[in-house]
DNA sequence: CTGAAAGCGCTTACAG
DNA sequence: CTGAAAGCGCTTACAG
């Protein structure tokens, strides 16, 4: 590869003034510009990204944690991220943590090792103890997960107004047995619907039967295993609020399985409005998170303080769920 | 930051010695190891990136071009190569054409920038011609998608094969009028497919009619579509094979919709097998591609020629597809 | 408007 | 076993 003093050699400036060029500083003669632009044209030269990096100290870079690449959610909050930081001119390096611990702190090296200028945390697998550190050495946002001890700004969803609104829809649509079936039990975000629920529930005056709580639910088969469960019941819920699309469609599959009507006999809701939940039948009703919104605000709000470089001040930025009602309620 | 010359300072030693501990070289003192070792810990040290990449003129990243990341065939793709590249201690940086030429060859230029040590194309959106230049600055190679004009080393799987077994499994059923779904018109993978449903088709002697050939579908709505022009017809095919899974599911859902039923009236047979072929209902019958094992083998003999350092000479590694029967045939 | 020189933080011959 | 020095390829004061 031909490097700046080459170009520098065939038109017989400096590299200072190459650099110039390239940087598109002003007061370079015209003629020279055209000069050199023709000469990189010629040798093919593009300037080297460590070198750039090194001297500037500045990577144009941020690193993305996620938990699984393969979960449709992710892609399409890395695909809203990329959008948006293609766009202010950043890279997106995307760190799969696969749900491990060390493997996320790993990913946060990167700002020690200042491979990338900031860290946006859109999965969360160590405590916040473990994560703080990091702070010290650039800017680290969280977004989607969230843990609320951490002193991070945050962009997240609504998610107990999501467990909330949700609720209510099956209690307005005349259901009184209630069950529930939530996500990963080791972040805050599935608490927080849970919560949702209960107060949709006690607001309404309805009982809350541990037999109908079904806790730490990931996916198909955890959804249907809790059909199973269910079917096996002497007094069955007629509904049931699933922590995930994925659970639900496990939930909707199994139920066909047995003949068991989708909504009839049990309503089902989900959450996340993923793909899946308009492909299966019954179609899933579910919440909506507003993906695109809150990578882009994430990636927003991350170049923002990267230029800046200010410490970041703890605020949280709650972005609103929204009610889908498809055929499975 | 610490940097080297602190860690240094502190212990009394040259940047060298430390830069050997560092690097795990033979000939350190023992008792001066653990005083570096001890002295990076409590400063927190990690190397600077940019330093050791612009110093050792090499990045440890591969640069892995996609189409679209919220394809789960190119999430679960990227997921392989990712665990592979990691497992051999090379990052993944992930870039999304989004379809479009530009962004694609903006994405080779990291080749040049030394952003990057090699590229893998798992998709094609440029001629070869436009590719061509690129080969200079680094290794390329092209899995999945593929040009055979292109003088690259190719991790792929054998497509025309796909199309035949897949039209073969329709003609053992007792199928005579099938019809034929193509995907992207564009890419070489499609009409090599298309190869193979026509050998299938003229094997046994069965008619290919024009009007149930249909061209260039994409994703579920394209499925709809030939799904409600079959229905308009006079002499109805039997049998379609869809050129993808959400192609097929678009097909099965819209016949749902008319009560034409999935697999009596029509069988469908689709590609890739997705977590979608297997969601709904009926499941769909597919051609599965090792999606695991390419992105392996891909990155496997990226490292190795980034390693060897020599020029990728040209040749094909096919994979073998397989049959996976559920209910939709 | 232009260039010489310093320096970003490493690693690696080279000399001892 | 250890260190001084050079150099990877840039950019940016500084001086002119």
């Amino acid at each position: 590869m031909a490097t700046i003093k080459e170009v520098a050699e065939r038109t017989g400036l400096s590299s200072t003034t190459v650099s110039r060029v390239i940087n598109n500083h002003p007061y370079v003669d015209e003629s020279k510009r055209q000069l050199v632009l023709t000469a990189m044209e010629e040798l093919g030269y593009v300037p080297n990204s460590s070198a750039r990096r090194l001297r500037g100290q500045r990577t144009q870079t941020i690193a993305v944690i996620i938990s699984r690449i393969v979960n449709p959610f992710f892609s399409h909050l890395v695909d809203a991220m990329e959008r948006t930081a293609s766009e202010l001119g950043y890279q997106i390096i995307l760190c799969d943590s696969r749900l491990n611990k060390k493997r996320e702190l790993a990913h946060l090296e990167l700002l020690k090792a200042k491979q990338v200028d900031g860290v946006i945390l859109a999965s969360l697998q160590n405590k916040w103890e473990d994560i703080k550190p990091y702070t010290r050495y650039g800017p680290i946002i969280s977004c989607n997960e969230y843990d609320s001890m951490a002193k991070l700004p945050m962009i997240i969803c609504d998610q107990e107004a999501g467990g909330y609104i949700g609720t209510k829809h099956l209690i307005d649509r005349g259901h009184t047995h209630i069950a529930y079936a939530g996500g990963a039990d080791r972040i805050e975000l599935t608490h927080d619907r849970k919560k949702g629920f209960v107060r949709a529930m006690e607001e309404a005056n309805l009982p809350i039967l541990p037999e109908f709580m079904f806790p730490s639910n990931y996916g198909i088969e955890d959804g249907k295993r809790i059909f199973q469960r269910i079917f096996a019941m002497e007094n069955r819920p007629t509904a049931i609020f699933a922590g995930g699309d994925e659970v639900a469609a496990g939930i909707i599959q199994e139920a066909k399985r047995f003949d068991y009507s989708v909504p009839r006999q049990l309503a089902v809701i989900g959450f996340d409005n993923q793909p899946i939940a308009d492909l299966i039948d019954p179609g899933i009703t579910t919440i909506d998170q507003p993906i695109e919104l809150m990578g882009s605000r994430a990636v927003e709000l991350m170049v923002d303080s990267i230029k800046q470089d200010r410490t970041l001040s703890y605020n949280k930025e709650l972005l609103p769920l929204q009610l889908i009602i498809r055929q499975s309620t």
